[in-house]
DNA sequence: CCTACCGATCGGTAGG
DNA sequence: CCTACCGATCGGTAGG
């Protein structure tokens, strides 16, 4: 007997989830972040995910809709892929914590070769979906505030505006991706452990 | 007696260089950096510099051919500003002098509304294109570079990964337009004052 | 520097 | 009646 390849691999676990809709979010996440935008045509997305570009139309209502649910879905992944990373220690061990992982989740993205930031992306939606969309990643700064907030509450951390530190500190681990490359003398997890060690700096007063 | 609109406002200075020429950079730049490249048309560039879009192409052979002149005259430029800005002082005196230079400069742009990095222009060129304008932009980076090494030489300074230390603090001045607003609690200069002792601090040993 | 266009491809939608 | 698509083409606009 020999499956089918639609026997092989896993069984979707919800099936009111359509495979091919996650297929679409893979593609269009990866070439929104390697071409942009206007960049990516829905017929490569189309083409990416085995379809054709008329389906994608089946599963989102225009390809506006399709970048906003990404940017969505992006930032509620990254958010829990932080607050995992983060643990109940001091604002030093989890400063550390969250710098490393930010910075290594930019840098071991589904494609290794992003070219925008999520600004720029975000910057295409409308001025209400871009509102929306700081709202969803609202948790994602504020647990970066939290943690300096915390550092200087036990005094470890000395930070005059702790708002732009934060920016700083995320602009840093956002764009790492515009100057990494693999087989580099680091790897990911080694820049991002120098990344922490400079953010650990960047609260300690000279 | 009235004045023409034309007559008014200074003279070209320099008449081999064509007015023409220098409003399709000027229009290219702002639309670029706030829309990309792919969501910048011809026509828009054209209309912004007072033209049709088929007189573009008397001026540049492709679209192509101006993102490349306009990001090679934004590098040479940008390393003008920040060679003065730099004086002959100390490691912290020409760090900061750096880093308050370059943050100010991308918060003082022509428009105010950036979306789009440098490096996210640069991917739409040609990897050749993409090298030389990296080879433009050396004198920019060594800069950087040689102020680093200089407070390591003078003892004032401890960097454990010199490039690596270059990246982070030229990414968090390259990126601050994504979170500056104006009219916000700190202008562009107080901004700058800000990340250079951000800057400092990253070369201050805990 | 403009008018008049081209081959192709864009995002999006038709009937089946 | 529903779903998940298909081949073909819509009206407009892109770079050139």
């Amino acid at each position: 007997m020999v499956s089918t390849p639609r026997a092989v691999g896993s069984a979707a676990l919800i099936d009111e989830e359509s495979p091919a809709r996650e297929r679409i979010l893979a593609a269009a996440t990866r070439f929104f972040r390697q071409f942009g935008y206007e960049g990516t045509s829905i017929t490569k997305i189309a083409k990416e995910a085995g379809m054709t570009p008329a389906n994608i139309y089946w599963h989102f209502p225009s390809k506006l809709d399709l970048l906003r649910e990404v940017l969505h879905a992006v930032y509620l992944n990254s958010y829990a892929d932080l607050a995992a990373a983060v643990g109940d220690g001091t604002a030093e061990e989890r400063l550390a914590d969250y710098v490393q992982a930010y910075a290594a989740m930019q840098l071991t993205s589904p494609d290794a070769r992003s070219n925008f930031g999520y600004a720029s992306l975000a910057s295409s939606l409308s001025l209400e979906d871009q509102r929306e969309l700081i709202q969803t990643g609202k948790p994602y700064v504020n647990l970066l505030r939290e943690i300096l907030q915390q550092g200087v509450d036990e005094g470890s951390f000395v930070i005059e505006n702790l708002a732009v530190t934060s920016f700083a500190i995320s602009n840093m681990c956002e764009y790492v991706f515009t100057w990494f490359r693999d087989h580099g003398r680091l790897d990911a997890e080694q820049v991002g452990a120098y990344y922490a060690e400079l953010a650990l700096r960047m609260t300690t007063e000279r």
